[in-house]
DNA sequence: CAATAATCTACTATTCCTATGGGGTAATAG
DNA sequence: CTATTACCCCATAGGAATAGTAGATTATTG
């Protein structure tokens, strides 16, 4: 299951990507508008800033804004980010690889061969996903 | 992420396949074999018996035995009774359909969009596979 | 410069779930 | 009858997720 911390920021980022101009948006008209914890999001808006996917500015007419075309970002990243590994278990993960302690042999586990085939899929979808794919 | 359950779960099903004959095993055999906690095996072959998985016999010689036959044992089966939907998001889910609190509409809410991709094709892949498909 | 609006940072509380273990009961085989 | 094994109920440690509180910092505006 995707935690709220995932669906609350791509939330945002579509938020973002549907405004008409990239003049920078307050935290608090985000949350408003999508009904999201203000405190949450803000630590939520910080990490994607921190990632290069969002600026920031200070001060009166202040927000957040997009950095890069919603074109150019690929939901795949976003993923990983925010949710972590897109894998089911570590050991079928390519970004967080962490064999398993508990197996004996990785070449016969059933449980990873079919978890590598999920993986493989869901990454394939999310990063021919872009944020314009999702957002229009 | 996985659970540990589903995970051992599909571990213990797969013990099972791969047995020479169909005579029950011991859980403290299985748990030896696949590294799991035998309490925690415990309750997690109860649950595959209950679910109609498996089949049980008391008393010495006793054991755990699989009921159909691997091929007849669909993945996306398994997976929704040990770890519950296969979707991302309760909104995505057929079997474990709720709607979103936050969510003012489904139709444009595009982190819905794309789990729903996603819960297709990971549904599809888990559909296609068997315990035969994955445990040989 | 002063006031304001907004981001940033750190700490805390609570709730929920996972994973595991203890101890006892019921059935079955020899 | 005795040993073995599944079955059942309950307790709990630990951690992650979610959210809130308090305040510092920075930039803009007038």
């Amino acid at each position: 299951m995707l935690s709220k911390k995932t669906k609350y920021g791509i939330k945002a980022l579509t938020f973002l990507a549907r405004q008409k101009d990239q003049t920078p948006v307050a935290i608090a008209d985000i949350a408003k508008s999508e009904n999201i914890s203000l405190k949450f999001l803000e630590s939520i808006l910080l990490l994607l800033r921190n990632s290069g996917f969002l600026g920031a500015k200070k001060g009166k007419g202040g927000g957040y804004y997009l950095i890069k075309a919603p074109q150019e970002i690929n939901m795949a990243h976003v993923y990983r980010i925010l949710e972590g590994p897109i894998a089911l278990l570590p050991c079928a993960s390519h970004n967080f690889y962490e064999p398993c302690m508990d197996c004996t042999d990785e070449a016969t586990c059933a449980v990873r061969k079919l978890m590598t085939e999920v993986r493989d899929n869901t990454l394939m979808i999310l990063e021919n996903n872009t944020l314009a794919d999702i957002a229009f």
